[in-house]
DNA sequence: TATTGTTATACTCTATAACTATA
DNA sequence: TATAGTTATAGAGTATAACAATA
């Protein structure tokens, strides 16, 4: 074990590491995280959060619409919110001029890289275990059947 | 070890034992576990489930919308959805004539025991684990520090 | 004809404010 | 004056249906 992994404790906060891993399985299993924190703190709603979350690259709006379990007719709404504060474009696609393709700004590529680490961030109860219990955790969760 | 208890292998499911106790203390640290679902299948809306979950004695309609975490005026239409559908009954209360006390029907208390069971089934993925890492779920997550 | 995105519209859920009847 | 519950109303969030442009 590292002397870096030593010192810490029970308790002691970390990125990456045996937390980590356990809260990425959990989430799968349960919930996602609490979005609606993040999305507050961010000034978001949470459908414009989760377009964010999704637009790892151009993507057109129905797409966006099938990964918020919502009707198309809501995301023209949502982009548009994104677009005055300047976080996403719409682009022509290349392929088909049916299609519009949403994409990130210098500001958006910002906020979802910031967005993206408080998601991912494991909750507090999560830290206060031990090193051992965490990586038990995540063994166990692992095992799990996932549907 | 019962012979009863021998039985259940991996992902046999089972009442009571380790599933329901990881399952609970899961449920406080994360989330209540899927409501909506259950809401559906029992043609109730969310807050009215909520209602009749913090039902278990007569309660002054304050009282539910402090439980649901909403303001108390939303409370009046679910309670009438409810008296309609003739599973509550608004009670004058012998100490305040402002308050109405809420209490459940026959017929409430048939709904939820119903809904109460259905609410605290551990999930499948919960049951596929074996009993053994089903204990030490619950062990693990006993640990930790809920704030 | 079918599909992408838009618009108009309606329904649910929740919040605020004004009201009543009690305290 | 303050409180419990009601009513009216407005704002989010999401769904359906009709439409324009394109396939």
């Amino acid at each position: 074990m590292s002397s870096a992994k030593a010192r810490r404790g029970r308790g002691t906060a970390t990125t990456g590491g045996p937390a980590r891993e356990a809260w990425g399985r959990l989430a799968q299993l349960v919930y996602p995280p609490p979005f609606l924190a993040v999305a507050r703190k961010l000034d978001l709603r949470p459908a414009s959060l989760g377009t964010l979350r999704v637009l790892d690259e151009p993507r057109p709006m129905g797409e966006i619409a099938h990964f918020l379990h919502c009707d198309s007719s809501n995301v023209t709404g949502i982009v548009d919110g994104l677009e005055e504060r300047g976080l996403v474009r719409r682009e022509p696609s290349p392929k088909d001029r049916r299609v519009k393709l949403i994409a990130l700004t210098a500001e958006g590529r910002r906020v979802r890289a910031r967005l993206m680490k408080e998601v991912e961030m494991p909750p507090a109860w999560l830290e206060s275990l031990s090193e051992a219990d965490q990586r038990t955790l995540g063994e166990i969760l692992g095992r799990a059947n996932v549907k």
